[in-house]
DNA sequence: GTTGTTAATAAAAATTATTATCAAAAAAAG
DNA sequence: CTTTTTTTGATAATAATTTTTATTAACAAC
């Protein structure tokens, strides 16, 4: 279990009821979209307003505790920050999941990466065999 | 220079003036929104509906002319669909800078990969240098 | 050329997404 | 405690996107 309250506040953000919960749906799903997010809290925390989660997405985004992933087509998701990893992207079912990033080392001269985003659309073992 | 009349017939699309003039732009830019789109071709056609920009977006995406660049925290760019290769994206200036995808071969097996996406973020030559 | 048919566009309306404002509540500091 | 700061929720405002409707363009058949 992560302790969302030692990593918000690691990272400068006080941790209130909204931002563990909003890390909770994140962490508990892998990837999670705002809407996503706004239907699973309301049930225990009616009260919560979507501009809190927009407000607190943005504010955790800035302050590096998690990360967006924008997606063709689709609406970003969000994940816990993690160490660098890929994304498989089903285009059947949506799902996505996480993969080491071995067997590629991108290594560019004259650029200075700060962190790479690798997405690889297709079909998961699942939806390969419909 | 390059035929954005048959490069439409041979999508499936008619080569209407507003679609090679899309083209026209994505392709002069290299990658652009869609915001930029209508402001660069408003000027020549000042009838030209928003509206108009984001069906034909859509319709030459679906039908395999272009293709999106989501990028994190910003609106999505849009090229002309060519040989796999990787994007540059400058935290700084914002621009995007296109590599040949070598020294990276990705192959995961259990997933049918469609397409890859891989965007590096981080500073251009020229940023480093401020 | 005119007509009919189809497809594409422009303009407007409707919907959805996102951001801003601000008073009240909660938390932190003194 | 009291004061100060921060966060929240509610709402309003703005921006983005989609849908609808009316008009126009393209073009084959007459």
């Amino acid at each position: 279990m992560v302790d969302y309250i030692s990593l918000l506040k690691q990272n400068n953000l006080k941790a209130t009821i909204q931002r563990t919960n909003i890390l909770k749906s994140i962490n508990r799903t892998g990837h999670i979209t705002i809407d996503e997010i706004y239907e699973e809290l309301k049930i225990d925390y009616p009260t919560l307003s979507l501009a809190t989660i927009y407000k607190n997405i943005l504010l955790m985004v800035q302050h590096g505790v998690i990360v967006e992933i924008p997606i063709s087509g689709e609406k970003s998701k969000y994940e816990i920050k993690k160490d660098e990893h890929i994304h498989l992207i089903c285009k059947s079912c949506g799902n996505i999941e996480d993969r080491e990033l071995s067997s590629c080392n991108i290594d560019i001269e004259d650029f200075n990466i700060i962190f790479k985003q690798i997405n690889l659309y297709g079909l998961c073992r699942n939806c390969q065999s419909k």
